[in-house]
DNA sequence: TGAACTCGTGGGAACGTTACCACGGCGATT
DNA sequence: AATCGCCGTGGTAACGTTCCCACGAGTTCA
């Protein structure tokens, strides 16, 4: 019953030329007359032809095909760059291929392969780990997002200003009167702790803060990790209110959870800055205050990238999206309560 | 610098052997030597070559793309299908084009065109609207997700148990008192809507309920749909408690900032029942209870129907995946505090 | 007026793989 | 001992497109 697909030969022979004029007359160029282009299109939609990719990626080099790996497409911050990217992508014709890698080297380097067998024409790529061997044996263009652009100098990138973020979220920690915060970061392993861990110190450094004396805590990007890392440092002796900057929003609200488990409230008792932006911030109670990246466009600006990339242009180099601050209640304002030097005093 | 990627034409020389033989035994086809299969693989490892999965689905067919088709990678729910789609897709070996139609019938029908002149295996779709044009032209193997399983007997489909979600939403309903709850649906044009309405009224029925007098409120799957529609909720007249059974946790969450704006208090005022299961309603403040649906275990099993359906296996039919209550704060007791008829004297 | 050049067109090769067929060698059957 | 069938192998065609080159007609320039 399934009648064999009408090619380019059938689209020329309906229109009465050759399958040259016709691949011509189809892809757009310039070299045909308007009648015959018009008569093949005609053909074209009177046998309802439509291109094989597959034969034009094999024949050109170029499959319209573009690889995205993210860590966790259930991550809402990474969905909005996979919306971003992909929206972009369809844009420019081209289609994405979507993996996750768990932060797990041997399934990023798995799907890297996949991407190489499937010929794709380029990859937006957040690398798993600081090991970028599997980066340099990719052998496609690629563009890399997230923080580890310094890591990879060579090739460009797109992510968001950290050290403007960080800023940022130090400025309103301070202003709302926490000159200590302590902090919930990524996995040892992760390049993004150790980006946003020394932008931390420098920003603790312009402002006489000293940086080692601040709680800290590991977990894995998730709720569960940010809630672990919440009662850790609760378990802490601490003197007054407690606030937390946690590298993610998905820790920070999972904090939020080991907070009220722990019969304390937030605001009151403990002050969560969260980082990402993601939409679920809004929801909780209270509001998570957070400093967003913006997702999509980061997705949109990598696609840009990746485009001039693979046409061989001079490279973006790396492009650092700016963040913005959206203040909702997790933050207690402790300059009102208190007389203004004094919240230095303690520890936390 | 880039050179030129090596073929099978390649191994089979470094390995002494003709191309076919060379095909065979790294497609692992069992009439090759034992001997020369190892000679081939050793020589493909040493040349590093990586077969070209253009060049295969040309020639055979197969692409070992699967596409996947949702509303929106952004929203949590179609996010965790996409990732067990993912996974299962991968452990075959298959990679997975993702598409979001944002509920739009034009970027739906080129998101299938892109799918098809990709030659993928294989689609997943959650389809637009019950106008079924584009999918009978698909010419592919396809597998439904979604509600829309009945529109279509013909072919496959995995969904939710909507009928088993909503008796469990009602009987929860009812446990707690609500026995006249409000809904807050989707957009008269989609299916999972009607599907969800019809059920809800026969349970109804079964309760001695009048459906009809039931309030009723449209709006997007979307947090500012649920919003307005709960705001519009509110500016009717009503009796006591109000309580709400959103056909999406979006909407729910939307639901639950109105009630906040409105200065009413979520459960005290206002109980709201949500339906998907997205983390985002664990950190919610009240926790949203709400009918989880199995979002990561429909995108495996669609994947599952898919490889039957392109196999030509007798097919699944329809598969319907139960979901469970989860239970957390957004709903008032309200058979403690009333003698057990008296809630069902208000309207609402 | 003849050479050079442009333009639209057509024919064939090429991309890398698998499907198909034919062949030779070997063991089993008649 | 001749035949049949099986197994491993190699050669060739085919998938559908684009690229490259050659050709003829028309145009321009010396």
């Amino acid at each position: 019953m399934q009648r064999r697909r009408p090619t380019i030969i059938d689209v020329a022979r309906k229109a009465g030329v050759s399958k040259s004029t016709a691949g011509r007359a189809l892809s757009g160029a310039s070299n045909v007359t308007d009648e015959a282009r018009e008569r093949v299109l005609d053909a074209a939609r009177a046998v309802g032809y439509e291109r094989n990719d597959l034969a034009v990626g094999m024949r050109s080099g170029r499959t319209g095909l573009l690889g995205l790996v993210i860590p966790d497409i259930t991550n809402p911050f990474w969905a909005e760059v996979a919306r971003g990217a992909q929206d972009r992508a369809a844009e420019n014709g081209t289609s994405l291929l979507v993996f996750s890698s768990d932060w797990d080297h041997s399934r990023e380097a798995s799907h890297l392969r996949a991407l190489r067998q499937a010929r794709v024409d380029g990859a937006i790529i957040n690398p798993v780990a600081d090991n970028f061997d599997d980066l340099d044996r990719f052998g496609l263009p690629f563009v890399l997002i997230g923080s580890s652009a310094e890591r990879f100098p060579a090739t460009s990138s797109v992510g968001s200003d950290i050290a403007q973020a960080v800023r940022l979220g130090m400025d309103h920690l301070v202003s709302k009167g926490h000159h200590a915060p302590a902090l919930i970061l990524g996995p040892k392993s992760r390049i993004a702790r150790a980006r946003f861990l020394r932008t931390f110190h420098e920003h603790c450094v312009d402002r006489d803060i000293d940086p080692a004396a601040l709680p800290m805590e590991d977990g894995e990007y998730t709720v569960e990790g940010g809630r672990t890392a919440m009662m850790r440092l609760l378990q802490r002796d601490r003197v007054g209110h407690l606030a937390v900057f946690a590298a993610n929003d998905l820790m920070a609200l999972g904090a939020m959870v080991a907070v009220r488990e722990a019969g304390l409230r937030c605001p009151e008792d403990v002050s969560i800055l969260g980082f990402d932006g993601i939409p679920a911030g809004a929801f909780s109670w209270p509001g998570l205050t957070t400093v967003a990246k913006p997702g999509r466009e980061i997705g949109v600006r990598a696609v840009d990238c990746l485009f001039d990339e693979i046409a061989g242009r001079p490279e973006h180099g790396r492009v650092f999206m700016p963040c913005r601050l959206i203040e909702r209640g997790s933050l207690a304002d402790l300059s009102l309560n208190q007389p203004r030097r004094a919240a230095s005093s303690g520890r936390g």
